[in-house]
DNA sequence: AGTCATTTTTAACCTAAGTTAATGCACTGA
DNA sequence: TCAGTGCATTAACTTAGGTTAAAAATGACT
């Protein structure tokens, strides 16, 4: 294998592209998906699937990101979520094993998976945070700041889900604080 | 500097030992630490303090675990919780720097920091879907069962602000299960 | 033992959000 | 055009949890 000095000639040489329509998914909850894939373009949701039929919104995916099952990508057991498409995407694959033989060869690839991995500790730090100290309105308000353009792309039913609660207590919040 | 190969080695001949009574703060919410601290004994918790005056846990740390603000570490801020000392504690501190620059320098430092970032989001994204996806029982439920000792050494009021709800309610919890 | 502070429980009342179901709306496809 | 489907809103009712305050229980210190 020839040595890879970044992320991005990574994917380049070794990515395996996928295209999806609409509403396909990647992968499903349990499915043995070990491979990290970078957003090229479009629009993907990352969601639990409760026993009781019930769906939580981890994440919206947009382009540029990168998504993958941290439990399957471990060898730990299978995905923890269901990840489809919401508008037409192009994705690249990469098997994460690659991704860490590469990095274990290339001081720099090293370095830009560490970063990579400090963004995304810091953005999960974030969500944590607004889960645990703030309200679902307060949550909702935030949400409509920081990413305005999400909500026109995104469903309320999704946007709800997203918040933690139920597509009829979101259009509720929309109600009182209008 | 010496080409230290592993995080534990950094700790030892580049840590600053750090003893905390019970109640003793490591830094606030705004301080500028940009250190790791490795808890060698005792107990901490991590939390949020909102404008009203409403505490939130982000976490407690047990002996062998790491702690710092990333978003200090990064230099993207002050510190955006609270560490405090819930048992006499001892640390050892290490400026961020140092870990970047030592993992710079060797491969199995940065595998090893690599692997030390994985477990941290995995971490993170199992606590985020319990707040995304459990109600507050359902939570209490699990937190017992996954960590019954953290339970004797913590108060009801503290386990209460880690999981979200208020000591009442918790209360109100326990004698609905029992 | 007795006092003090802290923690936990209980009660009464209030508010946010879940549940179910009906209605209206917009988009799609035959 | 019309039927079908999914989305958003609204209503009525239920439930979990917040708030405030007071009472028990626990623990620490002298």
């Amino acid at each position: 294998m020839t040595k890879e000095q970044s992320v991005a000639g990574l994917l380049q040489t070794h990515g395996q592209p996928k295209v999806l329509a609409k509403q396909t998914h990647v992968f499903y909850q349990g499915d043995h998906d070990a491979r990290v894939y970078f957003v090229q373009s479009g629009l993907l949701k990352a969601y639990y699937l409760s026993a009781d039929g019930k769906e939580s919104i981890k994440s919206f995916i947009e382009a540029g990101s990168i998504i993958g099952s941290l439990n399957a990508a471990l060898g730990q057991g299978g995905c923890s979520f269901n990840l489809v498409a919401l508008e037409p995407s192009q994705l690249l694959g990469l098997p994460f094993a690659t991704l860490v033989e590469a990095a274990a060869q290339s001081h720099t690839l090293a370095g830009e998976v560490i970063q990579h991995l400090l963004a995304l500790a810091m953005k999960k730090e974030q969500r944590e945070y607004e889960l645990l100290s703030l309200s679902a309105e307060q949550r909702f308000v935030r949400l409509r700041q920081t990413s305005p353009e999400l909500l026109k792309r995104v469903t309320q039913n999704d946007i709800a889900r997203y918040l933690g609660v139920t597509p009829v207590a979101l259009s509720r919040i929309k109600k009182r604080g209008s």
